[in-house]
DNA sequence: TATTAAAATTGGTGATACCAATTTAAAAAA
DNA sequence: TTTTTTAAATTGGTATCACCAATTTTAATA
C-alpha cells in the first residue's frame, strides 16, 4: 500500500534524526556509501535523500568532505511561515509585531484601492459576524473565524496576493491564538467596534485613519495575547 | 573554475525554462532518458535535477508516467511564500510592494535595537561587498548574494525571527531577480551608496532616516525590476 | 467503433566504475 | 618532540548498465 519512494523514506528518516538531535549541528552524516551498505539501498537513492536535505538547508555537503548538519538559526532555511507558527518557533510577540506591520499597510492599500462594492461586501460580512456574536453564547470560535476571514477579504482588496496569502496562512494557524482569545469576554465587542470605525473610514476614503485603526486593532490584539500568555505561563 | 554541479546547472536550466513558459503547466517534461542522451549526462544527474524541481513544487512526477509541470490554479491554502515566488504566481510588483513594507519597518526596528557591535559587523559586510564589486567584472552574482545577505543580517538584528525568515526566503528565491539585476550596470553603485547612508544613519541612531533610506532603496529596486521586466516582455 | 492485450515508454532502484576534492595517516624534515 | 610534506584512503560528483513496476501507447481483437 505504501507507494512512498525509498528516497523519500530515507529523507524523512534522516530529517527526523537530525531534528531529534541524533546528529547535532556540525556533525557529519554517514557517508553515502555507508548508508548504502547499511540500509541495502542504491547509492542514487541515498544521494537523492541527501540532496533533499541539502535543499532544505538542513545539511551542507562538501565535495570530498561529507555532509554536515548545518547550524540551525532561529529561521531555518527553507522553512515555511506556517511551520514557524505551528511549532512555536516564534513567540506571540514576534507574530504580533509582524502582523501589525503587515495589516496596517495592508489596510491602507485596501482603503486606497477598494471599490464601493467591495466595501459594501466587507460591511455585509461584518454584519454577519456581529450577528453571530449577538446570538451565540460566549466562547464561540466561529466569531474569530469570521473575524480572520474579514482580514483575508480586506487583504484580497489590495490586489496583492501576498497579503492575502499571509492572512490565509495566519488564519489557518491561529488556533493557538483564538483559543486564548475566546477567554476574553470583552474582545468581540472591541473587534466589532474597530471594524465599524474602519469601514466608516473606508467609506469616507480616509486612508490614514484606516491604517491607524488597524494598527490599534492589532496592537490591542497583541496586548490581550501578551496578558493571556503571562497568565498561562504563571499557571 | 566550475564549482557548480551538473545537477544544479540542469535544475536551474529547467527551472528557467518553466518560468519562461517553455513548458506550460500541464506539459510533460522530457523523460529522464531523453535529457540524459540529449545533454550527455548521467541519468542520476537528471534525476537529481528533477527531484529538486519536484520538491520545489514546480513539477509532479508519476511513476511510469513522466514529470508534469504543476497547474497554477491549485488552492492557495497551505501554499508557501517560496512557492508563490518560484512559480511566478505573484508579479514582481507584488513582491516589491510587500518587500518594501517589510524591509522599511524591519530596518527601523533594527536601527532601534542594534548594538554598536552589530552595526560594526554590518559595516564590515558592506565593505566586503564593496570590495567584491570593485575587483570583479560586471555580471557577478556574488555581489547580489552579499547584498541580500546584508538584508538578512539586518533582519536578524531586529530579534524577530519572522523578519529573518522573510529575508532568507526572499534571498533563496531571488535568482529570477538577480539574473535581471546583473544587466543593470549602475545598480551596484546605487546599492553601495544606499548602504553607506543607511549605516551612517544607524550609527547616529536616526531611526526614521534609516526607514526612509530603506524604503527608497527598495523602491529603486522595484523601479529597475519593472523596467527590465517590460524590456524582457517586449523582446 | 469499442474493447482488450501486447509492446514500448518511463520513473524507481540497485550496482559498478572512474574522477576530483578532501581528509586522514604516514613519512620526512625541522 | 613538533612541524611540514607526501602518499593513501575516504568521499562526493558523475556516467553506465541492468532490472522492476507503473503508465502510456500501439496493435490486435471482438
Amino acid at each position: 500500500m505504501e507507494k512512498v519512494s525509498a528516497a523519500e523514506k530515507l529523507h524523512k528518516k534522516l530529517k527526523e534524526e537530525i531534528l531529534n538531535r541524533k546528529y547535532l549541528p556540525g556533525d557529519r552524516l554517514p557517508s553515502e556509501r555507508d548508508v548504502m551498505k547499511l540500509l541495502a539501498v542504491g547509492r542514487g537513492t541515498v544521494r537523492e535523500a541527501y540532496c533533499l536535505l541539502q535543499q532544505e538547508g538542513m545539511v551542507e555537503t562538501r565535495r570530498g568532505g561529507g555532509a554536515y548538519v548545518t547550524e540551525l538559526d532561529s529561521a531555518k532555511a527553507g522553512e515555511t511561515l506556517a511551520t514557524l507558527i505551528r511549532h512555536g518557533r516564534v513567540s506571540l510577540n514576534h507574530i504580533s509585531e509582524f502582523r501589525e506591520i503587515i495589516e496596517t499597510q495592508c489596510a491602507a492599500l485596501a482603503a486606497e484601492r477598494a471599490t464601493p462594492d467591495q466595501i459594501k461586501h466587507l460591511r455585509q460580512m461584518k454584519d454577519e459576524m456581529e450577528e453571530v456574536y449577538r446570538i451565540s453564547t460566549i466562547g464561540n470560535l466561529q466569531f474569530y473565524e469570521m473575524e480572520l476571514e474579514l482580514h483575508v477579504q480586506l487583504a484580497k482588496i489590495t490586489g496583492n496576493p501576498i497579503f492575502e496569502w499571509f492572512n490565509i496562512t495566519f488564519k489557518q494557524n491561529a488556533t493557538r491564538f483564538t483559543d486564548i482569545l475566546i477567554s476574553v469576554p470583552e474582545e468581540p465587542e472591541a473587534a466589532i467596534r474597530d471594524w465599524n470605525e474602519l469601514l466608516h473610514a473606508m467609506e469616507n476614503n480616509e486612508v490614514n485613519r484606516v491604517a491607524t485603526i488597524m494598527r490599534l486593532h492589532c496592537y490591542y490584539f497583541q496586548r490581550v495575547m501578551q496578558e493571556m500568555d503571562k497568565k498561562r505561563n504563571r499557571r
